[in-house]
DNA sequence: TAATATACGGAGCAGTCGTTCCGTATACGT
DNA sequence: ACGTATACGGAACGACTGCTCCGTATATTA
């Protein structure tokens, strides 16, 4: 079991969660250290829950964050609030993700680049998405928006996949979505080294080719 | 199956993997009442883990079962034991199914039919084995012997699907099993109709083949 | 049927985890 | 520099869970 408390501090340029700034809209902005610690959370959240998955005791992601759990608990009233920001932050950089491949010249190259790295991303924080569900919290109905925005990308990279004529014209976008993230599921398990994954990747696209 | 058990279980260590009854070679036979709670208990635990998951309280087997929690603990000293007896049972009865697909004759057929009952049986009860990671047990572990003779089997149906050159020859066994895996869970994850996942386990299939 | 080994039931114990509360510390406006 | 609104820390609370203990019930044997 990896030790996750103490450290922090390192500062280094990782994930720059934005996405959904803690807005004031009618009082005055936040105090300087709020602002700095609400950041120090959602990043300490993020590495905790990937390496440890989600069961880890909050003391643990406040510890890792260098707060108390008061302080944690005045940004996220919730455990379930801190899962919820991690994971719309998450789906928003998967949308722009997928936004930067639909531009792409090959329509199958594109679709085969964006799985592959949407395998990637999914791999790496699966913990995450796989444990809420175990929770209770409903995943499609909470974020039912931003998923749909999603798919939508997806949709529009495998209806060009398939108006090229490199994919079959048979299979729903969602099946696709479902059998990348499985894929991701059995992989990353236990020792998920990137070419093994991306192998599995690759498999899984050669399935959705057209019938010689 | 290879019984390499070798003196009494009852010590810690090696865990006592029997799929079959709690048979007390020294002593006298169980009483009757025992022996049907020792069932009914394992029936209500396959049931509710499935249902529910394996973090349900124990308490809710028991009930289940009809019994109260200090039977349940003699019979099984731990939760862990709980799920260790249910796994192992499940994957005999894997092995079982393989058996009977690699006498069939069509090696391409008998791979796939066995995958895709693989799969159900996955699928169905894909929360017991999902979960036991959260749990902190490592499946591969503990249940190394009864997991290789499962591969074994596969291994045996993919060699021949090879040989029959219906499938390519550079994926690993391990791979398949992977992918299939996944299939499951990313299917099962809600409403999984039969025929969704048989289609899923289909695209997967399609893309073992060889290159044309 | 009586005696006894065996098994049962469920209240209770100990430990854990999410969350709250409030005295203290700090940033910000003046 | 000072006063105040704001935020911080972490001890403590309650709910929950795995597990134990022991008085009671039942199967088995003679």
């Amino acid at each position: 079991m990896t030790d996750v408390r103490a450290g922090s501090s390192d500062a280094s340029g990782a994930p720059s969660i934005d996405a959904s700034e803690p807005a004031s809209p009618d009082s005055r902005p936040m105090r300087a250290d709020a602002l700095r610690n609400h950041e120090k959370i959602l990043r300490a959240a993020e590495e905790v829950f990937a390496l440890d998955g989600v069961m880890v005791p909050i003391d643990v992601v406040a510890a890792r964050a260098g707060v108390g759990v008061g302080t944690l608990y005045r940004h996220f009233p919730t455990k379930e609030s801190l899962y919820e920001a991690i994971v719309a932050t998450r789906l928003s950089r998967l949308v722009a993700t997928a936004d930067a491949f639909v531009t792409a010249p090959d329509p199958g190259e594109a679709l085969g680049d964006f799985l592959r790295e949407f395998a990637q991303t999914a791999a790496d924080k699966q913990d995450l998405f796989e444990a809420l569900g175990q929770t209770g919290i409903d995943v499609k109905t909470r974020f039912a928006e931003p998923l749909a925005e999603l798919m939508a990308r997806v949709d529009l990279l495998v209806q060009r996949a398939i108006d090229a004529g490199v994919i079959r014209d048979d299979v729903e976008t969602e099946d696709i979505v479902r059998l990348v993230v499985g894929t991701c599921h059995a992989a990353g398990h236990r020792g998920a080294d990137d070419a093994g994954l991306a192998r599995l990747v690759n498999i899984v696209i050669a399935g959705l080719r057209p019938r010689a």
